[in-house]
DNA sequence: TTTAGTTGTGAACATGATGTTTTGTAAAAC
DNA sequence: GTTTTACAAAACATCATGTTCACAACTAAA
């Protein structure tokens, strides 16, 4: 790849990721990016179609980073056994690497207008949740729909890291971990439960 | 009020309700508003300042109805006992009020760009799982900090909305109820915890 | 080093949405 | 019946978007 491309790609990434930490995506206009990144209009325009390209690439390289690894050791793995611990490492696992892009990942999910991203990271989070119940098809902890019992588990582990924002990521992943365990295993209550 | 300004709104809110259901919020235009509803540019503009400001208010009187009842209600019963059945209503109740107002909830939550009505709906549910809390305060159905559980509560009432907006509101209230407080107390794994 | 091909740049331009202002008209309020 | 208020239509300035073009800068291969 052409060493000017590259540089000006990563002058593109790097002014986003500025920007994104400042204003909402909404209000960052495409005349932001190239006032930041000293660029010109047209380059911006050789390289993406519009402003939700630009975030669908940033967005695909930051999934690349945080799941690839995981669903390429969930393939070559053997889950027969302990499939609950593999996975609760896996999870660990994960929750590293999204510290590792914590700048552009706090960015864009504190942002308005952050449907683009949110929704890859859910598809992203549905192929590791549908995983996990291809491995152990029988959730009998309550008695609601898979379908919607997956996407509360999304929706859950995406709240989560919201969380772990607003805490500046101050708690390791490994607590996280235990955290997000823990609301699919709570204790029953102990008085009347209807 | 005056009756033109009342059919002009009306004009307005019904457009806006078939545009959100056909487009993503982000693609509506006030061009496509005005069109849609016949009314001129500077009307417009005599009535909201923004697009943003016309969401809000269609926003606030979705919640107007959701909620009021149930925050009206709430102060003026007595949660010292049956509290967990009183709430459970309380929840049945804003289910049925949500149903009666599907057209324009399914497209403000479907669609793309819908962070503003998001925020006011989660500021909402905020208030009643708080509500909750000050007259419980006592939840040891599991480990982790208490804000992280209440913005968790928030996120799973909002996701079994939209669970039930693509079932086409298929399952009644009372079913939904259920799921929801079924998530709340889930059975221990019968193998190891930890 | 030269050359051929690719990529970046600035400027100019067309387009379309936004938001403001003005003027005349119709409806409501008193 | 008079006054007040809301409306429509049109014109306008502004701004972001996206395209085009001619030229400069860079890369890679001979």
């Amino acid at each position: 790849m052409d060493k000017r491309s590259e540089k000006t790609l990563d002058s593109i990434y790097i002014a986003f990721t500025e920007l994104i930490n400042t204003k909402d995506y909404d209000d960052i206009t495409i005349q932001d990016i190239l006032n930041e990144s000293n660029i010109g209009r047209s380059t911006f325009y050789t390289h993406f179609k519009t402003k939700n390209d630009l975030l669908l690439s940033i967005s695909q390289n930051i999934f690349d980073h945080v799941f690839s690894h995981s669903l390429q050791e969930e393939k070559s793995h053997d889950f027969s056994k302990d499939y609950f611990f593999d996975y609760k490492h896996l999870l660990t696992h994960i929750l590293y690497h999204i510290r590792d892009e914590k700048d552009l990942i706090r960015g864009v999910l504190t942002s308005k207008g952050n449907s683009l991203f949110l929704e890859g990271f859910k598809a992203n989070l549905t192929k590791f949740v549908n995983s996990y119940y291809n491995n152990y098809p029988y959730d009998e902890t309550n008695n609601i729909p898979i379908e919607l019992k997956k996407e509360i588990l999304v929706e859950n582990f995406i709240t989560l890291i919201k969380y772990w924002i607003k805490d500046d990521f101050n708690e390791s992943p490994e607590i996280l971990t235990e955290y997000f365990i823990s609301l699919l295993y709570t204790k029953p209550l102990n008085n009347e439960q209807k």
